[in-house]
DNA sequence: ACACATTAGATTGCACACAATTTAATTGTG
DNA sequence: CACAATTAAATTGTGTGCAATCTAATGTGT
């Protein structure tokens, strides 16, 4: 920065905008490194997290998913038609309480869940980090993440 | 490779599975963030990604753009086209490469520097960790960033 | 019972990301 | 010099993300 003072605020400034970025680059990597592992299951990443979801525990409304995956229905409820058209999930209203819709898993979207074993397999070798590492990186992000979203309602 | 596997394969899957979702939900969180405190400057995040790059050096390729936030022209080309209607940069050929086209920045997108130094300073905060944390955070990032960018080669 | 607020999903509109393809310009090689 | 290979952008098509809005169903307070 061709005017910098070397005061602490100015590098601080610098500093925080590369940590966003390298959260930001890292997560377009992810994307794109989870690709073409994930082409023979015919699913794209954030499809796949939803597929993740449902393994553990099937017919849970939008809203649950969209809770875990932290994803509101504007994405949700394109992504589950397009894994409905594809014969992986079913989509019901729920009798109960017809408001909600209940994403629960065909044979096929069950038996998925063996082929898909082999991806975090792979992926954990791609992200090439110790279990240590990544358990620690991986906590320190979800306290971030955290610390965002409680920062996103003070500006409301 | 360095990674458990046999019996312990179980955790590792699962592991690795939460290490990419906290980049991946992290990711979502900082751009969400974002979005109000650079509304003040209408801009989106990738669209402030690309004026922070020209604030540092005008008249650049898009290429040149693209190698350093990992984004090709099918995206950079419209967010580009965005931001010339906007007001705020400039797109011409060069003379000496026809190919390439420059991205050069208005009196109006150089101005709009000033204003944007109040974001980094605002998103700091919010990031809520120390420099010190945000450093090695950011360097565990990039390496594991180029770790699997490395890998989807291999995948080729 | 009834008006009002709340909630769950769906829809619309906009802006990325990225693979694949196309077009035009440049470079490398014989 | 010719011409194939390479490069830079643009274009096309698909799939997210998310704000804003809409509809229908449920909850609530008097």
């Amino acid at each position: 920065m061709e005017n910098a003072t070397g005061n602490a605020q100015e590098s601080q400034l610098k500093l925080s905008n590369f940590l966003c970025f390298a959260i930001y680059s890292t997560a377009n990597a992810v994307t794109r490194a989870y690709q073409p592992r994930l082409a023979a299951l015919g699913l794209t990443y954030p499809q796949y997290l939803v597929m993740v979801v449902l393994w553990e525990q099937e017919n849970q409304t939008v809203k649950a998913i969209g809770d875990k995956l932290s994803l509101d229905s504007g994405t949700l409820t394109p992504l589950l038609k397009r894994l409905e058209t594809a014969g992986l999930i079913t989509r019901r209203r729920n009798t109960v309480d017809e408001r909600q819709v209940l994403i629960g898993l065909t044979n096929e979207g069950r038996k998925m869940r063996e082929r898909a074993e082999a991806v975090p397999v792979a992926m954990g070798q791609a992200f090439g980090c110790s279990m240590d590492e990544a358990q620690s990186l991986r906590s320190e992000l979800i306290t971030m993440r955290d610390n965002l979203v409680a920062s996103i309602g003070e500006t409301k």
